[in-house]
DNA sequence: TTTAAAGTAGACCACTCTGTCTACCTACAT
DNA sequence: ATGTAGGTAGACAGAGTGGTCTACTTTAAA
């Protein structure tokens, strides 16, 4: 993974998470990074290909924040409860790793891009499975039930708090 | 409102809602409806206004049936069957005058426009905040936990449904 | 010192977009 | 019958888009 690669991923990604993908033109992400436009197309076939190595990169930061923050939780309540911890903390924008909150990159991209480009909605989709795969690991034992319950309630958690502007509502599930 | 007007309102909230806002060019809008670009500029300053007036009759589009649906709820219990009993039809289009579901117009449009333009996503976040207080209304005498709780877990469902394309999310909160 | 790979700047192409404007066409009330 | 309001068709301007290409520069290994 070359310097310049790395770069463009991380100043698109911050445009992206940020604007929409969207609202970004190829031309704000070379004037923004640096980086002449000749070697962005040496590395992204396309701006399409570009967003998605900005969801992998997303993707991947995001799950190693939240594989950490979940460590130890062993059954329902204590995921739960570190689950909802960790999304006030996100909200409020006390994790660096994740950037302003501006709500779900996922989410936000998916519904940006619907069925127009499939491979990106597809990622989008890969991405929630993941964290529904996570949460599962550690409702152990724990009903199909329980994790649909707890997995669709932070999903709306991440929703409200980014369309409501209301960054505590993590907090009312904690109580 | 005149008949040339709300011809516009619904082919363009049908193209808006099926492809997303920023995917739908105003000539599509005018080709589909059979009405003169000149026409749909005498009736909107802009396409952004044309996306707030859709905005506004999917809202009452949306209310009208949802209140209906919730007609006789009185309590937590009535509430929540009848309110994830409706989302269920949505989900899996057996609610005609929703079209076919496309996730949440308002969480759709939002995450596009993020604050490029705040008139519209102000209106998204007004649309969710209708919704809570219709909600409220039939959870007489429950606690604002109740409320947050019940209101978090329908956004979760619709997101869910939308992204995973998951259509009987509703239906495992019914039983 | 030479050579090749990697990068830069930015002109340029073909296309799309919103929004304006001209010219013409009804329908109908006065 | 004539004027006016409301409509149509579509050319057009101006800005912006993603993506390609040429020509030049830097870097570093052989």
């Amino acid at each position: 993974m070359t310097d310049k690669k790395q770069q463009l991923i991380q100043t698109a990604l911050h445009l992206f998470y940020t604007k929409g993908a969207g609202q970004v033109g190829i031309n704000e992400i070379i004037s923004t990074s640096g980086v002449a436009k000749k070697t962005l197309y040496a590395y992204f076939a396309s701006k399409d290909d570009l967003i998605l190595a900005c969801l992998r990169e997303r993707h991947d930061v995001f799950m190693a924040w939240l594989c950490d923050e979940l460590e130890g939780a062993n059954d329902i309540k204590s995921t739960y409860f570190q689950l909802f911890s960790a999304l006030d903390k996100w909200f409020n924008c006390k994790v660096p790793s994740l950037a302003q909150f501006r709500g779900c990159f996922f989410i936000n991209t998916a519904a940006e891009f619907q069925e127009y480009n499939p491979d990106i909605t597809a990622y989008c989709a890969y991405h929630k499975n993941q964290v529904k795969a996570l949460l599962n690991r550690h409702l152990q034992g724990g009903s199909q039930q329980e994790l649909e319950r707890i997995f669709t309630l932070s999903e709306g958690a991440i929703v409200s708090a980014f369309m409501l502007k209301n960054s505590d509502i993590a907090k009312s599930f904690l109580r």
